[in-house]
DNA sequence: GTTGTTGCTCTCATTTTGAGACCAGCACTA
DNA sequence: TAGTGCTGGTCTCAAAATGAGAGCAACAAC
């Protein structure tokens, strides 16, 4: 057994076993990917990865999420931690979104990934052109 | 303004200059990102990268997907280029998927989240309890 | 008083996902 | 020879997630 692949195979093996324990709650990787793999989550971390946005402002900044995914959305990533929601006592009230420190930490992460996406989308845009006209 | 918050604000004027245009496939981390933000996409590149796996193994390591959504998934990253999928004659036939050099290289960046998330999930997990305690 | 702005929530139609039955072809077994 | 199991699927139907859009309260501007 490669030495090098230990350590991915132990993670599901330990993910393996939580679910046989009838609790895939424990699966580290899981709890945390499922929740920022939204439609909508990356892109939203990524406007507040710039700077704060009140809810209207990402609205315009998005402007193909539905009022009521951008709520739900904003409130998950705020029941994750990422996210801070502050209501300004204006009139009418306005409501600030940032990310916590928790979110710009897991924003680093998450870079990585949006970088190979803008270097590499036209691979993955030819492999789905490929795919597509094989499939006649 | 802040320099280092440039490059960000131009991904998102393009994305917005696109989605003016009513084309917002040519934003290019959507078009990589929403694919591999499935429920199940990180979890079996994941089990992927470690080494190829036949159709009934992935079964047997997640238990808790359908066959259903394991075809459909396989067939989704198969489209984008990240995974291969090879029938060999044997009877009855089988079917070995394993990453593609683009699935690997993409793997690389996405194994940054996953580090960060095997590494802070209890910080995650612990907001999410204050935020539902709050929420009563 | 009419209209606009704020950040929501509620309802209902559409889309996606989940659970499980079914299928073909061959091997092994009784 | 009939039964059983394994392979990797597809098909159907129920359940869940999402999208589209109306409604809402309170106050400002005109």
């Amino acid at each position: 057994m490669d030495t090098t692949v230990v350590s991915a195979r132990r993670k599901i093996e330990i993910y393996r076993a939580n679910v046989g324990n009838g609790g895939l709650d424990n699966c580290p990787i899981r709890t945390v990917v499922q929740n920022i793999s939204g439609k909508w989550s990356a892109l939203l971390l990524m406007a507040l990865a710039e700077r704060p946005y009140r809810f209207g402002e990402l609205r315009r900044l998005v402007p193909d999420i539905s009022q009521r995914m951008l709520t739900q959305t904003l409130r998950d990533l705020q029941r994750d931690g990422y996210v801070n929601r502050e209501v300004f006592p204006t009139k009418p009230p306005s409501v600030e979104y940032s990310l916590t420190d928790l979110g710009r930490s897991m924003y680093d992460s998450i870079e990585h990934l949006f970088h190979w996406a803008e270097n590499n989308h036209q691979q993955v845009r030819a492999a789905r052109v490929e795919f597509d006209a094989a499939g006649d």
